[in-house]
DNA sequence: CGTCTATTTGAATGTACTCAAAAGCGGTGG
DNA sequence: CCACCGCTTTTGAGTACATTCAAATAGACG
C-alpha cells in the first residue's frame, strides 16, 4: 500500500487517519499476462492503481487495427473515464502486457470517499488536471509532428516505459504500422 | 451572467447564497475580434467561460504552423491547463474569432473560490473529467480515422461550430492542409 | 473599386500503409 | 539439448493518402 500512499501524498496532504480511510475500500488484486480489466462493450464500474506491472489501454478500430491510448505502469490509475462517468459500454480494453498487481476501488466506493472525505475531490480535480495536460501534450506533438519525431520523443522521454514494450505496441501507440516503426528505427540506427 | 450560473448549475448544485459567492469574482470582459487572451511564452494566470463569441486555442509548430487544439462558443471554458496549473510559460494562443464576451476570473481568485467553497473542488473535478473525456475521444478518433472521416464527424457533430468557421481554420483543427480539405469537400459534394 | 483573405485546382512529391515473405528470438516439450 | 512453434522484427515492392508549391478564382470588407 505504500506506493499507493506516496501516490497521493504527491498531490494533496491526508492525515494518518484520514490515509487510512481513503486506502480502505481499495482491493489488491493480481493480474496475470495477457488478463483483460475491461473489454469494449461492458460498463467501467471500477478505477486502479498499478503497484506493479504493466497495461495497455487501447481501442479496436472498425477494421480491428489497435490502437494504445496509453501505457501504466507503476505509480499509475488506470481506467475508462468515459464509461466510468458515464456508466456506458466501454470503447476500450484495458490488458495486462505482465504480471501485475493493481490496487482496485469499486465505483461504489469511490463514491463514498468522495461524501465521506472531501479532500478526496482536491485530490482527483487535480489527478484530472493532469490527465488533460498530458492529452493535451500528446494531441499536440500527434498534431505538429512526424512519425520519426514521436517515436524519438517517446523513447526519450519514456525510456523505461520504452523497453518493456514490443515495437507492436509503440508502433499502435504511435499510431503508424509497426512496418513503418521498423523503417524508421532503420534510419536512426544508420546516424 | 445567466449563462454561467446555468453552466455551474448543469454539474453541482449551489444555494442561492452560493451561487452568488462564486460569481463574485468573475469579471466581464469584451473581447474584439483577432485579439489574443494569451500568447505563447507568457504564463496563463485566468481561466474564462464564454459568454458570447467564439475563440481559437492553438499551437504554433516550429515551422510557424498552426495546429487548433479547440474551439470554445458561448457555454464553454477557455484557458491553458498546461501553463495555469503549472505557471511556466504557455505554448498555445487563444484568440478571439468573432467579437465576443467573456467572465474572466484570475488564478488567485480561482484558489480563493476551492478554499472558500468547497463545493467548487467538486465542480471542476467533474469539469476535467468531461475535459479528459472529450481529448481521449479527439485522440481515439485522430488515431483511428482518416481525414475524411474526421471532417464528417466534425461537421454533423458540431454542425452549428463548423458553420461560423472557415474551412482554413478547420483544416487547422483536423490537421490536414487545408488543400487537402477542398479536394475532400468536393469528393464528398460529388455525392 | 481595390485589397486582403479564403477557396479551389493541378502537378509533382513525400510520407506512411498494405501485402507478402523471410529472418530472428524465446519458450516449451520431447 | 535440440526441434519446433508462435510471435516479433525486418525488408521490399507497389499503392494510397496527404503535402507542397504555384496559380487561378471567388468573396468579404472598407
Amino acid at each position: 500500500m505504500e506506493l499507493l500512499k506516496q501516490n497521493v501524498a504527491k498531490h494533496i496532504s491526508l492525515l494518518p487517519d484520514e490515509m487510512e480511510r481513503f486506502c480502505g475500500p481499495f482491493i489488491l488484486k493480481e493480474v496475470k499476462k495477457k488478463q483483460f480489466l475491461l473489454k469494449a462493450g461492458e460498463v467501467c464500474r471500477f478505477e486502479a492503481f498499478v503497484n506493479k506491472g504493466c497495461f495497455k489501454i487501447f481501442y479496436l478500430d472498425t477494421k480491428g487495427v489497435e490502437h494504445i491510448l496509453y501505457f501504466a505502469v507503476e505509480d499509475w490509475w488506470i481506467g475508462d473515464i468515459d464509461s466510468f462517468t458515464t456508466q456506458t459500454p466501454a470503447q476500450l480494453y484495458i490488458e495486462a502486457l505482465e504480471d501485475s498487481e493493481i490496487f482496485f476501488i469499486s465505483k461504489k466506493d469511490k463514491e463514498e470517499l468522495y461524501n465521506n472525505l472531501p479532500k478526496v475531490e482536491k485530490l482527483f480535480r487535480i489527478m484530472g488536471q493532469k490527465t488533460c495536460v498530458a492529452l493535451q501534450r500528446r494531441m499536440l506533438s500527434n498534431l505538429s509532428k512526424t512519425a520519426d519525431e514521436r517515436y524519438i520523443e517517446f523513447i526519450t522521454g519514456y525510456p523505461k516505459i520504452a523497453q518493456r514494450l514490443t515495437n507492436l505496441q509503440i508502433a499502435a501507440y504511435l499510431g503508424i504500422s509497426h512496418e513503418f516503426l521498423s523503417k524508421i528505427r532503420k534510419k536512426i540506427a544508420g546516424k
